[in-house]
DNA sequence: TCTTTGGAGTGGTCTAGTCCACTTTCAAAG
DNA sequence: CTTTGAAAGTGGACTAGACCACTCCAAAGA
């Protein structure tokens, strides 16, 4: 019982990725391969600790890093238990329109309506944090999901952060992804504010609904760090084929 | 410099409340009263663990916790400091219509249009985890904000958790508030989904908008415990006078 | 048979340190 | 005047313990 660790994976003590890091993908490896089902009593934090040789500190860390994001929750004096939400699908966590697509099991596409460099508008400016009339470029696709269209997106970036973005396949590539590979810049968080429009005809054209139809404006504020936006995003989706979800805590730990 | 607190607040050790979440506390209120200022360096961990009289591993959870609902944010080798959000308006963290209204800084009321016990659909029986056809309190009621018509709502709960719970007066009192004090219920999470939908006709008239006009419609899912829910409710928000406001994070810490 | 009780196990909180990588500052060297 | 480089300060990670309240369950007692 004491030291038999079978098959068990171990931690790579000189790695850059951090102890909790490694535990909290060891277990959630170990939930997503189907070895820890939902329900189930994931090993105490005493017995976690001694088996990988790190403090109790340490393994609560990537619990409650496991917990915070819904995969795992507590009771007190019983135990630690795999949440029963089988895929994490849908709980938002910054991803985009390609990965949040992917996620719900659809293959996304997208067609290019405009790729523009111009001078930001005094609203643009401002959600950006920028000085009035930079350079940003102006980005409008359509959307696709299966092939079918999804939604009408239209982005905002700084010139600043990202020249010569218009030289990159933004049909075929995620833009976090180029973002982050080609520039170098790692997102921190973001904002989403979301409300309910009605299609203006030109937009509906593109979604193929009614001019009028209701749809879900969901508009995005990405931050490459705490005072630095590097996107703004308005995306317009067919309130039919799209549902937005999010789990709220009542406090933060 | 060192031990001087000047008219500093002391943390209760004999409370039941824990220290980091005094400490967490305190800081809010510095920062909510405007004696700390968005951008503002945030006195160090060490000074903080100082002048608290508590570890530094106690002053981190406190720091952690709000940097994880957005308060402050650090910055490696220089410091943590109060992120520019003024009021952390929006940021959704669980509260119900009232308590979202008055941090919007509107007046909310009610008016009830039924308040019925039934037997659940087989839907709704679904949704709350429980068998068909138990019995369920059926609430319905229009929503004002500042006297307008904000939002039309329906909630279920199961009578299980909530026996009597006709008998008070929920046009005066906050719901999550009677469910608190009453029967000793406290929620710890939620999940929301959000979609956009075309008002009805009755509905319609109910908000004061026209039949088809778009509204937000917010289904929400609360949670006692991991595995209990306790409300199922739906919102249908004038588009025009409602917005929810989101914060998304890359990864959990 | 039913009730009480106590021990074992669990997560929650907390301590008092350690070492590290990073940013800022500022004085000395060039 | 510029560059370098060390020192001081910061948050990030981690340790090896501690005590608490809580839940569960089996054994003892009624």
């Amino acid at each position: 019982m004491a030291s038999n660790n079978g098959g068990k994976q171990f931690l790579d003590r000189n790695s850059f990725v951090p102890l909790y890091v490694q535990i909290q993908q060891v277990l959630s490896n170990l939930i997503s391969s189907g070895a820890l089902a939902a329900g189930d009593l994931v090993p105490s934090e005493r017995e976690l600790s001694e088996e990988y040789r790190v403090s109790r500190m340490t393994v609560r860390q990537a619990l409650s890093a496991l917990r915070q994001e819904g995969t795992v929750y507590h009771e007190r004096g019983v135990g630690t238990f795999v949440a029963r939400r089988k895929v994490n699908i849908h709980t938002r966590h910054l991803v985009g329109f390609t990965e949040d697509m992917r996620q719900r099991g659809m293959t996304p596409s997208s067609r290019i309506i405009s790729l523009r460099r111009e001078r930001a508008s005094r609203a643009v400016a401002e959600s950006l944090g920028m000085a009035a009339r930079s350079e940003v470029f102006r980005l409008e696709r359509l959307r696709l999901a299966d092939g079918e269209p999804m939604a009408y997106e239209t982005n905002h970036l700084p010139v600043a952060y990202c020249p010569e973005l218009d030289q990159y396949d933004l049909a075929a590539n995620a833009l976090y992804q180029i973002l982050e590979t080609r520039y170098g810049i790692r997102l921190s968080h973001a904002e989403e504010e979301l409300e309910a429009v009605a299609a203006s005809s030109g937009v509906a054209r593109f979604l193929a609904v009614k001019a009028g139809a209701p749809l879900l404006a969901v508009t995005r504020t990405v931050y490459a760090d705490e005072n630095r936006v590097i996107e703004r995003a308005q995306s317009l989706y067919r309130a039919d084929r799209y549902r937005a979800v999010f789990r709220l805590s009542k406090s933060a730990l």
